[in-house]
DNA sequence: AGCACGCCGACT
DNA sequence: GTCGGCGTGCTC
């Protein structure tokens, strides 16, 4: 160990403020902030050692309270006077954080209202990236012939012939055992050379002759190419129609960015589920190599090449889930958010930041063009476009091409549903003719579970959650009384916990597990099933029901908001919207655009297939503005409607939201602490505060919850009120408290 | 995030 | 009398 807070045996460290007197013999030393991957509230202060170069960006080992840190340089300056400071253990190797990428851990740690190290260590996602990537020996053939040629050694000489391979795999391909491979290297006949075992990624080729474009596609190519050439930050909304080209067009974009700056990086956010093959395959196609994927769960040696092969500037394209709008660039020079409107970019677990307005807030910094594309966009994108801030780009599709089914209502007030169902007449006659013809049909509820509230026919009881009251939620699927609230849960009692009554507990109400139970009794043959957040968890259950519709073998999907993102089924000709009121009224404000989203969806490929989509919606008020602009098929109309309501109650886009979210293990406590932070709430111009009240989820993994919402003018810097807002309160260490910037849930 | 310090319960 | 539980607070 080597520093000079390690050096007690140098008479000056015996008295305090030794290290000014060295500054004074020796003149002013440079210090390094160095930031670390931790909640620290800012970049702490170090020495550097004699003799050690360093420059922002730089990875380093540091003392930290005891122990030893890895952090990242942020700036060096002359040394602050006043206090002593340790000095920096070593440096440790590896690609520099480049500045765009600094600047953008800054700029996002002042925005989400989080300590700079938070984002950092976003950003570090592999450190053993740091490190040089391991080699290993590979064959390839060295043109010489054995004197002796076996069946063996033939097959070997065959699997040599195509890509170098280890020993090991050169063995298992020709199915001989390694001694066949390793004389055939004794003779000579195979030569070894050593290859990172992560391989750089292969450049993409801008030359290569792309789909042909038809006129529009091609106009909107040209004005892509126009903003690339003009360099700099722009952002650009495509806004087409599914098999309008969208991706044809960003890929022109790509090519001319990758044709203009050999070193250029590119990188296009997709939603979790579309990285998919697919996807990589039309990037194959159109650049003859394939683009560095990066995602959530790739294993950590793909995440180490990924990382290193980005933070040194070689993987040129990169395609990633929202995670990867934190890799460290060096040349970031194009941010492609495609399918923008989709809920998935706004991450809700941990840091809670939405992937498109960081990408465009990233692009600024770094002076990169930013592309937005979407069948359905963001009322946030379309607004930001017609204010200007936007270049806005319309593609749409073949001539008479709908964007929506052909939409009608259904009023339930003519055509009630028996009770304790929920699809009337009207509704299960198209879905029999569907089923007829052997095609899909979508019920669409944004209701969980089987039945909203749960009662007693012997006395009226309801059940209800203990702590919060509020109705227990019946799960059939679980057999179980859930609290969308608080998570609590218990199994569905035989007896009324009031009155004693035997089998008197009853569900009331829809949810889509109900809407598929009575869907099974109508359609007793065909195969119905829940597509839910609670029915269907995890990628890879999503992935599996997914493909069984697709493949046509599930007749009847029932299904809530999780249903209404990025699919897109070829035989679904009918949705049928259970509750469309639902959507106008109820607490999510985005819950009318996904609906529409989840219709233009299921409208899918209609009007290029065959089979057109029809929808179905059915609604106690027909006669509603915004219905009435879906049945017209009229989007500007129904976003018109939108917009509206958003501007009279100064919502997004027309204002702004912050939500703060206390949390602790007690709940008086917690309830004292969050009277204290209310007091606390600077008064501004502009600004109100809402709260405390029971956050959604009133109790996570033990823990009690109360939220704060703040609404404000657009004007407003709303990151910056909740900064000053957190700075006046002394918040217990037992309570923890979350920002969360432009909430996208907040009943 | 770690790690130390500190103040209360069951043990060699 | 000590060992150790994890609540609280600090780290240049």
């Amino acid at each position: 160990m080597q520093g000079s807070d390690r050096l007690p045996a140098c008479p000056s460290t015996l008295y305090s403020g030794s290290r000014h007197v060295l500054s004074d013999l020796f003149g002013p030393r440079p210090c390094a902030a160095i930031l670390f991957p931790l909640p620290l509230p800012e970049a702490f202060d170090y020495a550097i050692p004699e003799g050690m170069e360093l420059e922002p960006g730089d990875h380093v080992a540091a003392p930290l309270g005891g122990r030893m840190a890895q952090g990242v340089v942020w700036e060096v300056k002359p040394e602050s006077g006043g206090r002593a400071l340790k000095s920096i253990e070593h440096a440790i190797g590896g690609p520099r954080l480049g500045e765009g990428t600094r600047r953008f851990v800054d700029w996002a740690a002042g925005y989400l209202v989080e300590p700079p190290g938070v984002i950092l260590r976003q950003v570090l996602r592999s450190t053993s990236a740091l490190r040089p990537s391991p080699v290993e020996t590979v064959y390839r053939l060295s043109g010489a012939q054995p004197q002796r040629q076996t069946p063996a050694r033939q097959a070997v000489l065959e699997a040599a012939a195509g890509e170098a391979m280890s020993a090991a795999d050169l063995a298992r391909a020709a199915g001989v055992s390694g001694s066949v491979v390793k004389g055939l290297v004794d003779l000579g006949v195979l030569i070894g050379e050593d290859r990172p075992t992560d391989p750089p990624f292969d450049d993409p080729d801008p030359y290569r002759e792309g789909v042909a474009l038809n006129q529009i596609q091609a106009d909107a190519a040209i004005t892509l190419r126009r903003l690339v050439s003009a360099g700099g930050f722009q952002c650009a909304l495509i806004d087409g129609v599914t098999g309008s080209g969208k991706t044809e067009v960003y890929f022109e974009a790509i090519a001319e960015l990758v044709r203009r700056e050999p070193e250029a990086q590119i990188l296009v956010l997709l939603p979790e589920i579309a990285l998919t093959q697919s996807v990589m395959d039309r990037f194959e196609a159109r650049f003859g190599a394939r683009p560095a994927l990066w995602h959530s769960d790739i294993g950590q040696k793909e995440r180490r090449r990924v990382w290193r092969e980005v933070a040194s500037g070689r993987a040129r394209i990169v395609a990633g889930a929202r995670s990867a709008l934190f890799l460290p660039f060096t040349r970031l020079r194009c941010t492609i958010v495609d399918e923008e409107h989709d809920p998935t970019y706004k991450q809700d677990e941990g840091l809670t930041y939405h992937a498109r307005d960081l990408a465009v807030a990233r692009g600024k910094l770094e002076g990169a063009l930013t592309i937005l594309a979407s069948a359905t966009p963001s009322l946030e994108s379309l607004v930001n476009a017609e204010a200007g801030r936007y270049v806005h780009i319309r593609l749409p599709g073949r001539a008479g091409t709908a964007q929506l089914p052909e939409i009608d209502t259904i009023d339930l007030r003519d055509f009630p549903p028996e009770k304790g169902n929920w699809l009337s007449e009207p509704l299960i006659a198209e879905m029999d003719q569907v089923y007829e013809k052997g095609e899909q049909s979508l019920l669409y509820l944004n209701r969980r579970g089987f039945a909203p509230l749960v009662l007693c026919r012997a006395c009226g009881h309801k059940m209800k959650s203990p702590e919060t009251d509020r109705w227990l939620v019946e799960h059939r699927y679980t057999g179980r009384l859930i609290c969308h609230t608080t998570g609590f849960s218990m199994p569905k009692p035989k007896a009324c916990p009031e009155c004693g009554a035997q089998d008197s507990l009853t569900g009331v109400g829809p949810g889509v597990e109900r809407v598929a139970e009575e869907a099974r009794h109508r359609f007793p043959d065909a195969v119905v099933e829940v597509f839910s957040s609670d029915t269907t968890q995890g990628a890879d259950a999503v992935r599996a029901l997914v493909g069984r519709m697709e493949r046509g073998e599930i007749d009847i999907l029932v299904g809530t908001q999780i249903a209404a993102k990025g699919h897109n089924f070829p035989r679904l000709t009918l949705v049928g919207v259970v509750d469309a009121d639902l959507g106008l009224a109820g607490g999510d404000l985005r819950a009318g655009e996904r609906t529409y989203q989840m219709l233009v969806q299921a409208a899918g490929r209609a009007g290029r297939a065959d089979r057109p989509g029809r929808a179905l919606l059915q609604t106690h008020q027909p006669d509603h503005e915004a219905i009435q602009a879906l049945v017209a098929g009229d989007r500007t109309a129904f976003l018109d409607a939108e917009r509206m309501m958003r501007e009279m109650l100064k919502l997004p886009p027309y204002g702004r939201l912050a939500a703060l979210i206390l949390s602790g293990p007690e709940p008086e406590r917690l309830e004292n602490c969050a009277r204290e932070v209310a007091a606390a709430a600077p008064h501004a111009e502009g600004v109100e505060v809402f709260g405390p009240a029971d956050a959604p989820l009133a109790v996570v993994r033990g823990r009690w919850r109360k939220r704060f919402l703040v609404q404000a003018e657009r004007r407003v810097d709303v990151s910056a009120y909740m900064r000053a807002w957190m700075a006046r309160v002394k918040i217990p260490a037992a309570i923890r408290s979350s920002v969360d910037i432009e909430p996208y849930s907040f009943l």
